[in-house]
This record gives C-alpha cells, structure tokens and sequence, in this order.
DNA sequence: GGTTTACTTGAACACTTGTTCAAGTCATAA
DNA sequence: TTATGACTTGAACAAGTGTTCAAGTAAACC
C-alpha cells in the first residue's frame, strides 16, 4: 500500500471540496492522489465510494470541532471562536469556507443512493451538534431558559450556513467578523411565537 | 423561428435551476427545448451562452420582484410576503427554493469568463436591490433610523440565501415561515459595534 | 516454500460530452 | 422574382467520462 489511506482521504477531500463531485474528474483524482485508476477501484470500489469516505470523514472531523465548542466552559465564546476559524481563513484556503455537505447537496441528485444518504446523514449529525451547543448554552445560563432548543438548533445552523456561502465571496475579512457578532446577538434576543 | 426566445428562455431556467449548468447536457437542453443542436447554437452560439441568458432573465425578474417590495407601503410585510412566497411553493417546484446564483456561485469556476461575471453582477444588482428595501423601512419608519444600512443590506441578503438552502431541505413549511420571521425580527433589533 | 490477499500499473473500453457543418426551410427586403 | 439572412435539421466529430482488466508486486499467513 503506497499511500495511507488517511493521506489519500485528505488529498481527496480537497479536490471534491475545490471542485464539487462531479468537476472533479477521476484524471483529476488520480493526479491529485498519484494513483492510478487500477488502484483506486480497488481500494474505494468506485468514485462515489471515494467521495463517500471523504464525506464520512468531513462529518467526523466537523463533529469532533463542534465537541470542543460543546465542552468549553462558555460555549458561546467557543462557537465564536469556532465560526471564525472555519470562516476566515487565508486565501488559498477560501474553497473551505464553503460548507462540503452543502456544495453536496447542490448536486445531491447527481449522486448515487449511498452517496446522498452519507450526505444527509451527515446534515443530520451537525444538526444534532449545534442542538447540543444551544442546550449546553442554556445549561450554563449563556442563554435564557425560555430558549427553544429544537428552534435555536435549526436557526444557529441556518445561519452557518448562510456565512459559509457569505464568506466565501467576501474579501473583507471585518464584514465576516461583523456578521458572526450579529447571530450571537440575535441568538440571545427573542423567538417568534 | 420556431419558438419565441422568452418560450425558449423560460424552459431552460427550469433545466438549469433543476441541473445546475454542468449537469444539465446539451443533450437536456435540446429535449427540453425541443431543438435540434445546430439551431440552439445558431441562437445561443454555446450552452454557456443560452446559460447567461438566462440567468440575465432571472435576475431581471428577481429584481422586479423586489421592486414590488420597495414600492410597498409597508415594506417589511411585503419583505416577508416575498419571503413566503419565494420560500413556500408547491413540491414539484421545489428545486426554485435554492437560488439558481447561489446555485451558480457553486460552479463558478467551470464556466468561462462571460458567465462567471454574469452570475456576479447578478449578485451585486440584487444586493442592491435589498439595500433599496433597507433604505425604504428606514424612512417610512419601519426601521429605526439607527439601522446601518449597508450592513443590514449584506445581512439581509445573506440571511435569504441561509434560509433558500434551508427550505429547499426543510419539508416542514411551518418551519420555514418561523424562520421568516425571526429574521424579520432581528432585522429590528441591535447590530453590531 | 507456496498460497493467498491486498494493492498496484497502464492500456483499453464503451459511452457521453459540447460542438460543428453541409444542407434545407422560410419569411422579409430589394 | 430573386436574394438575403435568420433559423432549422440531424449526422458526425474529437475529446472527455467513469470504469474494467490482465498482469505484476509484495507483504502476510499456512
């Protein structure tokens, strides 16, 4: 086995990232990850068995940040501190500003079953990370016990998703800063109903 | 000519904003239009070309959309009228709840220069669209005079682009319209520094 | 030592891609 | 009436797509 299989995800991951699933053609794959087709068919079964891996992987490695937000002892500084590292990051770094899961899902019916369903399920399991931050929030009087969790969950990923795609096309680096002070501002004000 | 360019436009915005560009073929199109290859280039001169067409005639029409809201009395209701009716559309519509730019923004760099600056200005003449429905509340007193504008603007639209990805997943419209107006109060309350 | 297993190579395959082109249609202008 | 030019047709093209396969390598297991 020429390469790790950790180092041959991690060149992956960033290809599909740059260049979304289907632009990124296997030539591109197998330059990117110096393998030729043989070996990549034999080890990942097919393309989309390659990208389901890179997605699993992505999810594992999102969870395992939004853990350390999760555990922090004021949760709201790390969630912080957590959008502006994935969020300003140096130029040659701006395709990851991006969220993968959703430049996935643009093109979710292009995929097949298994591949939409890693990316689903990978929606789903952020989902369950932001509902833990929100409580733990509320645990640690961060935010008002008059919180709807479920609500505030949806919301807060709601609006990473809304600055990852913001932050991709904007330059100035301060406007993004900006933008993540008004969603912890608005996180503590009220809810409709 | 056998169908009225508008006829002819109207079908592929519903191609491209269901495929997005690179998925929708030549093959596609030319079913979707019911035109033979030589004709779609005699017209559009390259897929790339009928591309920029119409996604021109989508952000003319967007943009008229949001005409509607700066004229309105009370331009925060008409926001929100806008809002639903953008956001909540019948399930066979539903690939419209993602913005077809946004959409673009994705594969953007695998279009060529043309399109890329179109789908661009695209973005800016709509930005400034929502700064119009900023400056609007703010003078009929819909807005506190406090209101940054040009912040607002960036937020106001960024906000609509996290809640288009969040209803084109969310199959719960009731969902959809708290989402709607928690924006609608955070648009009132305090902005950053 | 021999067999198995996981991996590797690179040429080749069948199919799809965007695009071209010679030839034809048909309304408008001279 | 003839000529022009915009539009149409459908076969064809070169290049690109994901994938397969016979053959080779080398470490692991009996």
């Amino acid at each position: 086995m020429k390469y790790a299989e950790s180092e041959v995800i991690e060149k992956a991951t960033t290809l599909f990232w740059q260049k979304g699933f289907q632009a990124a053609g296997m030539r591109d794959i197998q330059q990117a990850l110096d393998m030729r087709p043989g070996s990549i068919y034999a080890r990942f079964k097919s393309k989309e068995g390659l990208f389901q891996l890179v997605v699993e992987k992505y999810v594992t490695n999102s969870q395992e940040k939004l853990s350390i937000v999760i555990d922090a002892d004021c949760p709201l500084d790390a969630l912080r501190a957590f959008f502006v590292s994935e969020l300003i990051n140096p130029e040659e770094m701006r395709f990851q500003r991006q969220c993968l899961l959703i430049k996935s899902i643009t093109e979710l019916e292009m995929l097949g079953e298994n591949g939409k369903q890693s990316v689903l399920d990978g929606m789903s399991t952020l989902k369950a990370c932001f509902k833990s931050i929100v409580e733990k929030a509320v645990q640690t009087n961060s935010l008002p016990t008059s919180t709807p969790v479920d609500k505030a969950a949806d919301w807060l990923q709601n609006q990473f998703v809304g600055l990852r795609t913001f932050a991709l096309m904007q330059s100035d680096d301060h406007a993004i800063e900006t933008m993540i002070d008004k969603v912890l501002i608005d996180l503590k004000t009220s809810w409709p109903e």
